[in-house]
DNA sequence: CCCCCTCAGTATGGTCACACTACTGAGGCG
DNA sequence: CGCCTCAGTAGTGTGACCATACTGAGGGGG
């Protein structure tokens, strides 16, 4: 979403969506959660187009939600990671989550999260459904789909 | 966001931006909420091209998210109000604005979510951050701007 | 030393979503 | 009779996004 589509909006959700609110963004935002960092991998994972991912990511390090870190002299190799501002997006991302299980997906939930050590699952609040613990998302593990696989999961980058 | 444009991914993220994640979507639905409920006043207050106004309505009503209702015959009116399935992207809306009046807004926000007959305002997790009750759309009142003006709105559609 | 591999992009050219402007069509108002 | 509102549709352009190919730095094998 390049130059301010809406500068007549005085509301913070068109200013968010001024940010992340393209066809790709939201989704690279959730790859980095789900522990992606490198180009290489965000393509993959995606299927999106160079050209627009290498746009997106240097986008989302102008505007603060990603931050670019050497992990490689010789090559120069740096990878993509989230800073606070990127991580604030996770109950966004929770709250779309939440709608598409309910609404968009046929079936168990695709995804799981899980609150780490204690095996609840978010609800729609972001507060586990065991232990009642408010969530934040260093919390929890993410399963792309089978939830027994949770505990073996890497969890959330950042 | 037309023909399914990530079939491989398996996730409620990506189905959820399938539905609601192209660049209009979302502030109609905003527009929704804050009670905007006809052709002619989404066009104004958008700012939004009539053709692609007419194709998201009709995609929205197609995909449950609105409904369509008859207010006036000779000439025959309709006008677009939230289903169930529409209401339930309100956590998704509520964190959106959340991260902009953090991130992407100076000052103070500019529309506030506040408690109706209560005065306290909406949270992160959407409780009332007065009286700690947990709040959905139909017990707030949005004001756009000025907070003191809140109790003489009319609060979000439905 | 040359070929091929990985990683992280940049270049190129095509397509489709979105934008702007104008027009239609049904009815109301003066 | 002409002008207004409301809810669209039609026509035409532009730019965001797409797929594919290429660059460039370095590693490893023969």
């Amino acid at each position: 979403m390049l130059p301010r589509r809406y500068p007549w909006e005085q509301c913070s959700i068109a200013s968010t969506l001024e940010i992340v609110g393209d066809r790709w963004t939201m989704l690279i935002i959730r790859e980095a959660f789900f522990g992606t960092r490198r180009f290489e991998d965000f393509h993959r994972r995606l299927g999106i187009a160079r050209t627009v991912l290498s746009d997106r990511l240097g986008r989302l390090v102008a505007d603060g939600l990603l931050r670019k870190e050497r992990y490689q002299d010789a090559p120069a190799r740096d990878e993509y990671r989230l800073t606070d501002k990127g991580s604030d997006l996770w109950p966004a991302l929770m709250a779309l989550m939440w709608w598409g299980d309910r609404h968009a997906t046929d079936g168990p939930p695709p995804v799981v999260v899980v609150h780490r050590g204690c095996g609840g699952t978010v609800d729609d609040r972001r507060v586990c459904t065991r232990c009642h613990a408010p969530l934040g998302p260093r919390d929890v593990l993410v399963s792309r789909g089978d939830p027994a696989a949770a505990a073996a999961s890497t969890g959330p980058g950042r």
